[in-house]
DNA sequence: TAATGTCGTTTCACATAGTGATATATACGT
DNA sequence: ACGTATATATCACTATGTGAAACGACATTA
């Protein structure tokens, strides 16, 4: 690979600051960025004039534009795997009438993609574009459980355990053990790991080189988790995700649930 | 406003094209941006380095990466307004059983933020990231009819007004002698305009600076929109506009939707 | 109101960093 | 093996981005 170009890489620099809150004075832009003002100033001069970026009349903050909502569609298979993954969740949604999920992995990072509400009025409910972490939810631990062994160390490298509950998993070891009875069951469960009272199961969806990049999990209050529903939902979520993966072009999902993607 | 970075500013039109479709050749690429091709390369390979671009292993195509999938929210207000929406949205969506749209003015386009749909089985709906026309939306005529005359040229300036179905306005007259009326009344009315048997109607939702960034719509089929409900709806929506745009930081309403905001 | 501080923004001489014609590597088809 | 399509790498040239310092606008204080 050849020497990226600088201003682009600080620009990306750039946005993801933006992209950390609201709105931030050049003053702090600069000094996070590490870069001298005049060059975060004609960065956001640039995304100013692209559209990229906003500046508030008032305070004169920036903030991101709101045309990087145009990417929210066909970023990388997203726009194929919403559309496919759509009449499935609606059936699980239909069945259950809890919450259905939608999400990726990036970087170390879960990002929902598409959220289909239940109708209880007490209900689990994130946002699309919200973020979360790997070791906390079912989604996941139902990717992270399929990884080849390289990606994994490195996603679990930059994870910090934060502790959300207390039955959070807060070391390596423990959710390395715990990815092992994952694979082998085939789906994950999120045992009020992420927030008290829910309970979430997840079930991996692989692309056409068998490798695990989203998943998909049903949420819902533990009260409402009773013992045969739960039990008809780790028979049938499984199996949307393994149709979905069809879909997406797996040709044999043996390989992906095999020991090692050849 | 200083000369914009040269790489910048190329580097987001490669962006642009890869958002287009689902992966593209570096020689289709280069040909698209006209840029010569070891500069769209470079430019590629940085964003690949960054991992805002993804190659196919196979057919070495280019597409974005799932990275951007970041960016969706706190695209400029963007997760205010939709956290703010929800709730109304939820109860216009109980009350009416029709699928709600949120959805931004962004450049001459607009895009769907969020959408709530109508648990009928024959509905309406568009999905999250979705982008649409100005001329051809309730959404999108609600907030051109309160834009500044400035921006509103602009739009219309680069609308290409593609006909839809037969009721759809394809000339900048008629759809600005619409907007007069669009004005008036407070809300918009798309009959079948962009899609044939389906009626929507449109209410802007303003931003403290007094103007019009996003609209919220109810979307049904015709045969459902009996006159009894739709004088409801048109009581109920610009009701709930005005107040999500209290919350956004909207101090004295009747600016809005006065001749010219001050 | 003058003095001081703190921003965002502009300037400009300098050299680094990006350019792109050309060359090479790699894959595939025949 | 040859031709032809790519995607990558090279490198001399100079256009382009750099950042210290200066500027202007506004706010705060004396």
């Amino acid at each position: 690979m050849g020497k990226p170009i600088k201003v682009v890489t600080k620009t990306f620099k750039v946005i993801e600051i933006l992209n950390q809150g609201k709105g931030i004075s050049l003053k702090d832009l600069a000094q996070q960025a590490s870069l001298p003002k005049p060059t975060a100033f004609r960065i956001l001069d640039t995304l100013l004039s692209l559209g990229y970026a906003d500046q508030d009349a008032a305070t004169q903050q920036f903030r991101l534009g709101s045309k990087f909502l145009t990417f929210v569609k066909s970023s990388s298979a997203g726009a194929d795997i919403i559309a496919l993954a759509k009449p499935y969740m609606e059936k699980l949604g239909e069945a259950y009438g809890e919450t259905i999920n939608l999400a990726r992995l990036t970087g170390d990072q879960i990002i929902y993609v598409r959220v289909l509400e239940s109708d209880h009025s007490f209900r689990i409910s994130d946002n699309i574009g919200d973020r979360a972490s790997v070791h906390s939810t079912a989604i996941g631990k139902a990717i992270a459980a399929f990884l080849p062994e390289p990606q994994l160390k490195e996603i679990l490298n930059t994870t910090t355990f934060t502790s959300f509950t207390r039955k959070t998993i807060i070391d390596e070891a423990s959710l390395r053990k715990h990815l092992v009875l994952v694979k082998l069951q085939g789906y994950s469960v999120d045992d009020e790991e992420g927030h008290d009272g829910v309970l979430c199961i997840g079930a991996p969806i692989f692309n056409k080189d068998n490798l695990p990049f989203a998943a998909m999990s049903i949420s819902m209050p533990k009260v409402r988790a009773k013992k045969k529903v739960l039990d008809n939902m780790i028979r049938d979520l499984p199996k949307v995700a393994v149709q979905l993966s069809l879909d997406l072009g797996v040709t044999d999902i043996r390989k992906c649930f095999g020991k090692e993607p050849s």
